[in-house]
DNA sequence: TTAATATTTCAACATTTATTAAATTGTTCA
DNA sequence: TGAACAATTTAATAAATGTTGAAATATTAA
């Protein structure tokens, strides 16, 4: 047995892998972020607190790539489509990127 | 205050994508995995542990690619260059990625 | 029904990754 | 020295990603 990591099987390895591509992405972390603290948020306004150079285009394959790799969740409300994230699990990884931040 | 997700700039959001980026990979996260339970280990053996279809000269690339993002150290020994994870904290991905295995 | 708004899709392009084979460097040892 | 081994580097190519603007879709309101 083993203590240090928890077995994994080699389909969780491609699940995670994909799972990690979905997210390896600044804009995308500030998305995950952003909704961590206030979910469900709409698209413009997501793209209003990304800042700067966000464009609703890009915002939307963000989101798209993220929804259809099961990080993201979304539901139409009008003319507005809410996103929420899937599963709050997923932010741990932001403590584990505190931590190794100056890895 | 922020209880939900620790504060984090822009610019660990960038270093945090760069990392997340050279892990996103089946085989990366194997080799990590691997060096997990066995480090350090040298590159020809880690190839025999990932298994079937690994080459020699994948593996260095991948090695490579992790160590310039810091996520591992190698340490040469006579023809051998032994590879160890730089910052175990990093580990705790894989607590976070068998919590959301199913999301 | 038409106009306005919100979001997605399409299409094009540049950039980055992943994979493989071949050539190269460095080390050990006969 | 030179053969054998370990690993990296280079180069070529295919595949995936990121970005952008324009067009298309859907919803609401006038």
């Amino acid at each position: 047995m083993n203590v240090t990591t928890p077995d994994i099987t080699r389909d969780q390895m491609e699940h995670a892998a994909k799972v990690l591509k979905a997210i390896a992405h600044p804009v995308k972390l500030e998305i995950l972020k952003i909704l961590a603290d206030a979910e469900p948020m709409d698209v413009t306004t997501l793209c209003g607190h990304v800042g700067m150079d966000c464009q609703i285009s890009m915002m939307s394959h963000h989101l798209a790539k993220m929804k259809d790799n099961g990080v993201l969740t979304s539901q139409k409300q009008g003319k507005q489509v809410f996103y929420s994230i899937a599963n709050r699990n997923l932010l741990n990884i932001f403590n584990c990127i505190e931590n190794c931040g100056d890895a």
